[in-house]
DNA sequence: ATGGCATGACAATCATGA
């Protein structure tokens, strides 16, 4: 049987309820890892998502970051130990949410933005990205399936950047955020979109600004990282773009890894 | 051209995103 993960950054939830649901009604993914959710727990809309039939797990604050997983009932059973602290960092920032699902140990991350480089919100991403690591390589020695989804704000190759002469030495593009994400690599992940030809000018994320979307100006920044063991049964990941031309989109578009 | 566009908090602009 085989397991649909997807990870989307919504950009509010609140605003993009209608377009998870109408999406998770025509494509039933069993798990849903969502980044910017900008919603404190307690409107965090569980009613509407039981009814679709997901339950949820998530870690909020007011008005930035937000984090959650939504499980498919019907497909998925096992939820245990569920952790939204990223071990070696102060953050207050809700960044992070992890559970072991049916047995895969599912990471859902939204990596900070940095701003600019040279900035402390840059200094700020790298010591965010170095604990992540950090973890994920002590996760690794003690699940053998783990799949780590989300933002993670680092184009990592020229081909994930429809301009990389435009956004050399650029924040989200730049020669140490690329070092770091090579690195998460290197603990033995595989990114799940490149195990796979992909057509060219494929991206997760687009601005809003100057038609951006329409002329096919994005990076590739939203990643499903996998263990070896996963990558062995890993038949597919695609981007859905589609989400991206509704009314009122969401800057990014989901990435969705099929798992037999 | 350091903005454009979108979101949320808050009540006219401002912080943040990427």
């Amino acid at each position: 049987m085989a397991l649909k993960v997807a990870t989307w950054n919504v950009n509010s939830l609140n605003v993009r309820l209608g377009h998870l649901l109408q999406w998770l009604k025509g494509e039933p993914i069993d798990i849903v890892c969502l980044q910017e959710t900008k919603l404190i727990d307690e409107n965090f809309p569980v009613a509407a998502l039981t009814a679709a039939g997901y339950r949820s797990l998530f870690s909020g604050q007011k008005t930035y970051n937000g984090v959650a997983i939504l499980l498919r009932q019907d497909t998925v059973h096992e939820v245990a130990n569920v952790q939204t602290q990223l071990p070696g960092i102060d953050d207050e920032q809700r960044r992070l949410i992890a559970a072991t699902i049916d047995g895969i140990r599912v990471v859902c991350a939204y990596v900070p933005n940095g701003q600019a480089i040279g900035t402390e919100k840059y200094s700020y991403k790298l010591k965010w990205i170095a604990a992540l690591h950090d973890w994920l390589h002590s996760e690794l020695k003690q699940y053998g399936r783990l799949l780590a989804a989300g933002d993670f704000n680092i184009a990592p190759e020229p081909r994930d950047v429809h301009d990389p002469e435009a956004w050399a030495g650029q924040v989200l593009f730049s020669e140490p955020e690329r070092a770091a994400f090579r690195a998460l690599l290197n603990l033995g992940l595989k990114d799940s979109f490149r195990l796979f030809d992909q057509p060219g000018r494929m991206f997760t994320w687009w601005d809003y600004r100057n038609l951006a979307f329409r002329r096919k100006q994005g990076l590739r920044i939203d990643h499903i990282l996998i263990s070896d063991e996963l990558a062995a049964r890993c038949s597919g990941c695609t981007i859905d773009a589609g989400l991206r031309k509704l009314e009122q989109p969401s800057d990014h578009a989901p990435v969705i890894a099929t798992l037999q």
